[in-house]
DNA sequence: GTTGAGTCCTGAAAGC
DNA sequence: TGCTTTCAGGACTCAA
């Protein structure tokens, strides 16, 4: 499930064969990954061809490849999407969905997607900020990201915490995984009202996001099965490090405690009893 | 503004 | 063994 630290290893693991290159030939294998582009596999093949990828960039789970014409070929991975450099050789595997030829006769990139939850766009003229994502607020990590309206926004919402933080119009980057190793860290529960937060608390939040995320992608990411992998095919191992997450009846890596699993806004949220009360 | 439910989808796992 | 059901997730929509 790719989240920041996912999408951000796929960014740098692909940016070195993309950046640079001539888009050749498009092919969309299934018409649900360009469910966005409303014009069509045909329009969407016809505004890549010919382009140059003038660099990779990515907000929160979204990543996007500005192309020398002004637009953008946009991208979320949703739950399984993959984006990988292959030889055009190799098997298609039953889940390719788009592949687009570079000038480069070695390799291609191809986008997998065995959910079909991801998907590919065509921004017209969103090579600076795509308008498509204009809705998503800044990842921790952006250069525009402002901790102290972050905070107001937060303690004015009148909603639970863990909604709040996979809300991507509120901070973007979050997801199920992430959140919960998050709230672990700050030792809080997802169910605390966001309003009742002293700016303290969520000082100590973001801290505890941007360290988590710093040693997810310093692992590559977390792999729990072969849903996401790298550029180059390989897995992330941060999994390995999860305190919480799919953690249930483990003991608690700070007490021992048993962790819970329990149903929380339609998802499965994992947090110990004993350093985590419900609020 | 916020919540909760529903939708999309695939394949593994569990249940029968 | 084979069929059916459940589950996982992110983004989005819609009714309340």
């Amino acid at each position: 499930m790719p989240e920041l630290p996912e999408v951000e290893s796929i960014r740098q693991g692909v940016a070195e064969w993309v950046t640079g290159r001539q888009i050749g030939s498009v092919t969309v294998m299934h018409p649900r990954a360009i469910r966005r582009h409303p014009a069509g596999p045909d329009d969407f093949a016809r505004r890549l061809i010919g382009a140059t990828v003038t660099g990779t960039r990515r907000r929160g789970k979204y990543l996007w490849f500005p192309l020398d014409t002004d637009d953008a070929l946009l991208c979320h991975l949703g739950m399984s999407g993959q984006l990988l450099i292959k030889a055009p050789e190799d098997p298609d595997g039953p889940h390719l969905r788009i592949r687009l030829s570079l000038d480069d006769p070695d390799h291609e990139l191809r986008f997998v997607d065995q959910r079909t939850f991801g998907e590919m766009l065509v921004s017209a003229d969103g090579a600076e900020a795509p308008d498509e994502i204009r809705h998503i607020a800044p990842d921790v990590f952006d250069p525009g990201f402002d901790p102290a309206a972050f905070t107001t926004a937060l303690r004015m919402r009148r909603s639970h915490l863990k909604r709040a933080l996979l809300d991507q119009s509120l901070i973007s980057g979050i997801g199920n995984i992430y959140a919960d190793e998050t709230l672990w860290r700050t030792r809080i529960h997802g169910g605390h009202p966001t309003h009742t937060l002293t700016v303290e608390l969520v000082s100590e939040l973001l801290a505890n996001l941007r360290d988590v995320f710093t040693e997810a992608l310093a692992a590559g990411g977390t792999s729990f099965d072969e849903l996401y992998v790298r550029a180059n095919g390989e897995s992330g191992y941060f999994d390995r490090s999860l305190a919480v997450y799919g953690k249930q009846g483990q003991p608690c890596p700070r007490c021992s405690t048993p962790i819970v699993r329990e149903k929380f806004t339609n998802r499965s949220s994992f947090y110990c009893p004993q350093c985590q009360p419900v609020a």
